[in-house]
DNA sequence: GATGAATGAGGCTTCATTCAT
DNA sequence: GATGAATGAAGCCTCATTCAT
């Protein structure tokens, strides 16, 4: 009852609003973009003020970076649940397998993207100008590779990834591959079936990185 | 002879203005996006009044459009020299060669892009959101992978491409693999050398596509 | 009459608009001081589309610091033709008589004052603190002292003001003289009679510049 | 007496709140100006919550006043302090002796000037304007100026001052007097050397006000 | 055909104030 | 008494578009 409880609820009233907030921005991203996401739309979206949004994050610029980095540890999280759940059911994984894993769950992933998802990915397209950018996404577009190409390293000493390759060109030609497909498959309503399309990738990941 | 000079002239000179508008879209897209190239800046940028962009084009979604088709026509007049040109010099060239270079060729020419090339990725990027759309841009892709699993198709009858593979996933993921490289390149400062992955590429690509 | 009287036409179109909306921001300046006269409020007053203050100026600052110009301007004009206007009179003038012609002229003018020299009197008030100001105010306000200082030293040279005066610490204090009488009236309303306060000014600045 | 410690605490405690609040909103007020400081930063650079300021005062405007008014009863209690001082080292003083010190210590004051002597100087000039106003600022201006006549009348009784002089003209010429010269000062920052000035200050009011 | 003045909607941001805790 | 989350009005500015020249 006193302060602690206060404080508690106070709390949860800006965590809830926050929520709120960011699944708004994440909607409307999605559907129209950075620029065409106004804050005020946001705000009305999240059941809330139009106001609210630039109070509570300051400026645009922090409220879609904070959604970047939701969105992001959000597909971590989901990646790394994956590659447990997967490890669990068929027992020790090779690293080749953990790549084939990681490429074929990001595909599948964007099949039927969430919000965060989506606009996460609409945020990679917003930085292709040479002036723009989005806090925090560069960083996190490396670890990314930075990820993928330690896991081929890894690959390379376990035996399950042919020596012969370049860990970094191969983790930015995969990445590249990732961002690329998920990004067609958005941009042209055509392509509705993508199974076709995950499969060539796995078969093209094994002809390219097991041993011969 | 008077008003056939001059109407020579008044469409010669209607159409250097347009060029210079376009270029100078292309430019203010490639650096500041679709929505941040405002056409006022457009037509000063271009030499011309500031009315001028709007009088010309009847509205900024026709003066886009407009560039997005001169982009994609200039790729794709380069792609079709660059392929003409290696055939004078190697001789014949099997539809595999032809896809390797197609792809190859692609990647390079975005390690220093013009305007337009720039600006027509930047097109992409801002059709990720749902709502959002270039006109005449979701044509121009599926022609791009057409042409592609076209030419997957013809080297599975010459025999230089094996008979097993899907050519239309296999055309989409190509598609994919090059419009992820390049945009990953441009979104990201850090990655200054592509040579390695290029090679990486065309290794992929062999050894996916050439008959076992 | 082609381009030309167009172009007149334009000009003059601008020309006219400019000089509305200056005399709207006066005005509203006088009214409600430099900050409670919003950009849409100036432009509905000159009878003009909210939007047409910015286009025009680009922005507040440079619409206020326009019309502070204009306001010196007219006031340095009103000034020398008071000037030129006595000397016809009487003949002419001592550096001393312009002093107190200066000093009188001022004060009278501010007795009712246009919307010009309101507006220009709140300007210099709302550069008090420490980090405001109105660009070319600082100038101005130095020309005039400088110009008082000017007219005190060759007061001492025509024999009409005493040698033992500094003319910089003259000026300034006369200029402070003027503006702090001037803004004490607009500050307060009580002081509905200011010949009195004129007239003890003139003996003032007799008994402290004219030779013993 | 345990509750009347309490409200004893109780009331320090408001107290030092109520300064710390006015302290910070004297230093912003003299950065800022009036409506450049907002509430939210006064309670941040006092060290107390954003929605303390509002809470205690009520409305932006009693914190305004509240301040003027502490302001003016400084300058008050300080240039009587003087006054006192002033008049234990010289023994008794002749009213013009008083009006001369009272000037040249004002003028001093604003040398070096403290945040709130600054802050009400600021809220003079937000005054400018004809529908402005700050609560109590107008009553203090007169009681300032009716002190001032006072005195000079006292001097026409003490024989100090020439009987001639209209106090009440008089006291209006010395307040607008050192109030423009110390606005004078602070709006022009090239302004450094008043001590000449303070000087002339002194000489003119002898030469209007002493018996010939 | 071309210019550029004018419009007005809409965006981001600031801020005094209200209110729940 | 004090906190700070939330509101909503208002400000400045940008910009596609319209229109008179």
């Amino acid at each position: 009852m006193g302060p602690s409880l206060e404080r508690q609820s106070q709390v949860e009233r800006k965590s809830r609003s926050e929520d709120a907030l960011l699944d708004a921005a994440a909607e409307l991203i999605a559907e129209r973009g950075v620029q065409g996401a106004s804050l005020a739309s946001i705000g009305t979206r999240a059941g809330v003020s139009r106001g609210l949004p630039n109070h509570h994050f300051g400026s645009k610029d922090a409220l879609v970076a904070r959604l970047a980095q939701r969105a992001q540890n959000g597909i971590g999280q989901r990646m790394q649940e994956a590659q447990r759940e997967q490890a669990d059911r068929i027992g020790d994984l090779s690293a080749l397998d953990r790549v084939l894993l990681a490429v074929d769950g990001y595909l599948e992933m964007f099949e039927d993207p969430t919000p965060d998802q989506h606009a996460l990915l609409v945020m990679w397209g917003s930085t292709f100008p040479a002036r723009a950018s989005v806090d925090g996404m560069a960083d996190a577009e490396r670890r990314a590779y930075e990820g993928l190409s330690g896991l081929i390293a890894s690959g390379q000493t376990d035996g399950s990834v042919r020596s012969g390759v370049d860990p970094i060109a191969t983790a930015v030609l995969l990445h590249g591959l990732m961002r690329g497909l998920v990004a067609l498959r958005l941009s042209d309503g055509t392509l509705a079936d993508m199974s076709g399309v995950r499969h060539a990738c796995g078969e093209w990941i094994s002809a390219a990185l097991a041993p011969s």
